[in-house]
DNA sequence: CCTAACGCTGACATCGTTGTCAATGGGGCA
DNA sequence: TGCCCCATTGACAACGATGTCAGCGTTAGG
């Protein structure tokens, strides 16, 4: 705040001796100040200031504090970018996250458990939403290699990864969550879909059920393959026909949820259980049942946690993930390969974990219809 | 993906004739191309690369089919940054947004409505969690800032931005969201705060009730004051003395609210009725009130939305705000800002809405206590 | 037929920083 | 006293891109 006593009025003498009247040192200018400003002012070379900014050693007291003095009486502010440049390692201190959206309460725990990570390595995070187009998802992944991104941790909707493999070739840490790649060999991070799916199936069998039905995800996105899996097949070892369960596919919100919702009650022999395999398909059935006044006589059990489904009536019985541990192991797969890790592409699985609340372990009630 | 037909397999030659065995240009290399290699894979000079990248004119179409194909066949993603280094508008298309957390559902919403705005000018967007921490906050924009970001959309937490004047000097758009700069004049977009919160005080008293509790966030957030207010302004408007209403703050979590309501509620003559401040104090609320059994007798209006309010019983009413709004016009101002716009600061409020849900219409009713 | 103009192209300096290296000077030790 | 060593420092090139400018060949106009 306060500027230099001495040099601050007038031009200054750089180490050489000659004026420079080219460069403003006047702390109110408008332009952005470079370390050659803060050089000058403090009357040292740039190479010293640049040792100075990044602590490096043999810099005298006196010189680390009169450079000091100056970058902060400029507001100088080192371009990670410039630096970058040159310097050897190549890092910008800067991660690519692509995930659904970044307003689904699922992708924001994610999130938050990344930036966590990074904050404790000075590292930014470049979030964006994916919103489950495979365009989106490629033009994402380019802004962030162009902007030279240290690694990526990607939710992807693309059919197949092998766009990335050059970048793999190159060393760029990748690490996939919520969902494996496909066409390229890389670490993730995913939950226990099938056996998820299938735990939740077991759970309504368990209390009575056998006419269930499947909502969930567009099909080509392979984990909601690996929930479609788990619950036929875990239908399949309690000898229900998976012929006659209903299985609706292609809903990616609260809206095509309901709707389908409503559809199926309106059919012939409505299931007397649903298992729903997506955060938002979940809030969209809920919805139809309450439209429909059946859900307390519905079960329901959904894949990944709904907000406040504790405070729901009947509260929602749920397979829950653990998003914030998903980022964070992905976080750790980032900077563990950033470290040097050399070891084969990992999968992590981060199991899931049935949440008993009350419209999971609703008895079958024939449809009064 | 086809590599160049011709070219590809030896060294190649360079415009002047010379062969440069130095450039690896093989596909498959471990290097990360640059403009030089793909220059001498297409036999051009570099300024040509440049400017078919960047698609300037005066370049012969068979000239530009070439160096697309080299740059495709070698998967050169140009560095934004070197480019901007030697840019003439020095823009690096990149935003800093600091939002309270990225888990937030309200601070997702901006987050969207942010990276919307943003993705259609192919600007990419930091995101970080400010978690009320004005350390954090600095070190936040500390870190925007060394990235060069081309603006920041900032949610505050310190007693005053005086900070950033050096950088609003040097022409760094800033827009405040959720909260008023102080110290400091930019930009900002808000929430009707006090007309917001005066607005479900009155909605509680027109139900009757002459008890009536604020339960809010920090008092030294400005955003947490202007509710407060707005609460105590209409507690004095409708006559009712303001000394006796229970008044308590500093919540910043569910938990911390939810013994706050406890509390409340141990102690003589509870209210009858709660103005919660903020979307996890009302969570926080809600379940204090199940806990006592008392969420049917004790009205409920809430600032913010809450997740799925709307399927609780009984539904909480709320004062909404409108997150999309406030992200997208905020990054709107960014940009009309970064076009030239030159007007004085602004300050966009942006209307709340009384959403009656059940909470808030229920009439008082002593405790049994 | 000469010249001006234009389209196309590449050499070179430059952006803000860091790696390399050489120069300086003071202190310790023989 | 003399020499070596080390701490301190700055000049310079380089990172990967773009702005400037000059040079080339071709075409249009007089």
């Amino acid at each position: 705040m306060t500027p230099l006593s001495d040099a601050e009025p007038t031009p200054v003498e750089t180490a050489a001796g000659r004026t420079d009247e080219s460069l403003p040192v006047d702390a109110r200018s408008r332009a952005r100040p470079t370390m050659r400003h803060v050089a000058t002012l403090a009357g040292v070379g740039v190479k010293t200031v640049s040792r100075v900014i990044n602590g490096e050693p043999n810099v005298s007291a006196a010189t680390i504090e009169r450079v000091m003095r100056a970058a902060r009486s400029l507001d100088y502010e080192p371009d990670l970018h410039a630096g970058n440049l040159r310097r050897a390692d190549g890092r910008t201190r800067t991660l690519g996250l692509l995930v659904g959206s970044v307003d689904n309460p699922f992708a924001g725990a994610v999130h938050r458990a990344v930036e966590d990570a990074a904050l404790a390595r000075g590292v930014a995070v470049f979030a964006s939403s994916l919103d489950d187009d495979p365009e989106r998802e490629q033009a994402a992944v380019s802004a962030f290699l162009r902007r030279r991104v240290d690694g990526l941790i990607l939710t992807t909707a693309s059919e197949d990864q092998a766009y990335l493999a050059p970048e793999l070739r190159r060393g760029t840490p990748v690490v996939f969550v919520d969902r494996q790649p496909a066409g390229v060999t890389s670490d993730s991070v995913v939950s226990d879909n099938t056996a998820g799916a299938a735990l939740a199936t077991r759970h309504l069998i368990s209390h009575g059920h056998r006419r269930l039905a499947y909502l969930g995800d567009r099909h080509d996105i392979r984990t909601a393959q690996e929930r479609r899996r788990g619950f036929l097949d875990e239908l399949g070892r309690a000898g229900i026909a998976t012929g006659d369960a209903p299985v609706v596919e292609g809903l990616h919100d609260e809206e095509t949820a309901r709707l389908a919702t409503l559809a199926l009650f309106d059919a012939d022999e409505p299931p007397t259980a649903i298992f729903s395999a997506q955060n938002l398909v979940t809030i969209g059935v809920i919805r139809a049942l309450r439209e429909l006044d059946r859900h307390l006589d519905v079960a329901l059990v959904g894949f990944d946690d709904v907000p406040l489904g504790d405070l729901l009536v009947p509260g929602v019985t749920v397979v829950a993930q653990d998003p914030h541990a998903i980022g964070r192991l992905a976080a750790e797969r980032v900077f563990a390969r950033l470290d040097g890790d050399e070891s084969p592409a990992e999968r992590i699985i981060v199991p899931t974990r049935l949440v008993e609340r009350g419209s999971g372990e609703l008895p079958p009630r024939v449809s009064a219809r």
